[in-house]
DNA sequence: CCTGTTCGTTAGAAGTTATAACTGCACTGG
DNA sequence: CCAGTGCAGTTATAACTTCTAACGAACAGG
């Protein structure tokens, strides 16, 4: 190989034949879920035969790593991008709302039931902290609320996954409950735990949020 | 048969080797997930190989419903014996995430992540609402909070899951956002988000519920 | 042109769920 | 008490799954 930078004919076929599988895979996992995911099925719809894809992915684990780190990586960019034009913790709510309902079970990879002998690679950590930063800087920008908790006093005594960010613990604290109410909801949500019940999820959805941010009507 | 009623022999054996099966797959559950449980393991450790099973259970589906109708059942009955003396929230909170911490697969087989065909059945409906009632007995008894939300009017329409329950819209607004709330801290929790994080899930837990009930601090 | 890497194939092992057919035992009913 | 029925559990089989191994073919670079 002359220059191992240059993408080769080969290299450039193999990464096409692995992000079609990705394709695949997402599609499957969209309409079965992720523990239906099947390799044979995938092989076939491309029109080669089972153990083809071995040569890609080493094997169902691996492949659903990678789709894991994908989906960590597109909500990463969504928030980028949703942060674009000031950090706003509406518009990354809305965002993160936006992306859990264009693919649910996208959704669940990442925060849904975890699989008890799996570990999650460690970049995936550092596309979180990304997340997280984005979050905080959102958070921070927001003006004061109440009063100190207990909990901000332990967030000042256990701050390392803020990554240094300079937001004060009740930022902090904002961002971790903005994190966990709207995944609270969200995760109902989308496991239809509210399609019964008559009520509007959309409208949860903007209620917590309104309380998160201290909006006018609470 | 002379009574339909009394328990015959055959039965009475017959429900022994259900709790039994049963038991087995709770056991499988806890340590690999429910997407990981077979039949035939289960067989093989009672004794019996294979096909036994299906005497007992009409298949794979079957035998998940019926845990998914234990561990609803399970947690109402947490619920009740946690209001036994007096329909307290902060109770109900700690029976809940005691109850979540004791079998974290238990919980997500509830509220994890929905396989997509998959449809509860109707009962699991009834007991959710059981559960419903409980946490609305509590939520009527804790003081008024702020003024109406847009979404309390929202629930003044929608408030058919309620089954007649006489809980003003704030208690059911109360009662749902304890619901998303703790249930985001909690999954987030079980399945593992906190544990890099260095911060104590427990006090977090608490804060989100202090929050709830209108504690002293904030 | 020739060589070596890589891709895709078929074959097969070890699992899984689930059905069908068969063997006995145990209980039921007279 | 005894005959007969029904059910438990067995094996065999089919159709799946993941994944390994060995082979053939095609392509890239010297």
């Amino acid at each position: 190989m002359v220059n191992p930078e240059a993408e080769t004919p080969r290299a450039r076929y193999r990464a096409q034949v692995r992000t079609e599988i990705k394709e695949r895979a997402w599609e499957q996992i969209a309409t079965a879920g992720a523990s239906a995911l099947s390799l044979n099925a995938i092989a076939k719809q491309m029109g080669m035969s089972g153990p083809a894809l071995y040569r890609y992915f080493g094997g169902r684990d691996e492949l659903i790593t990678e789709l894991v780190r994908d989906a960590y990586r597109s909500l990463a960019d969504t928030f980028h991008a949703a942060s674009q034009d000031g950090a706003d913790v509406t518009a990354l709510a809305y965002a993160l709302r936006d992306w859990a309902l264009r693919d649910p079970q996208r959704y669940f990879l990442i925060y849904g039931t975890p699989v008890p002998g799996y570990r999650a690679p460690d970049d995936t950590t550092a596309i979180s902290s990304e997340i997280m930063a984005t979050l905080l800087d959102a958070c921070a920008a927001l003006p004061p609320g109440g009063p100190a908790t207990q909990f901000d006093a332990h967030l000042e005594d256990h701050r390392d996954w803020a990554d240094g960010h300079p937001a004060p613990p009740a930022a902090l604290h904002r961002a971790l409950t903005f994190w966990t109410r709207l995944h609270g909801v969200l995760s109902l949500e989308l496991a239809g735990h509210f399609t019964g019940m008559g009520i509007d999820p959309a409208q949860l959805f903007a209620a917590e949020l309104d309380d998160l941010t201290g909006a006018p009507a609470h």
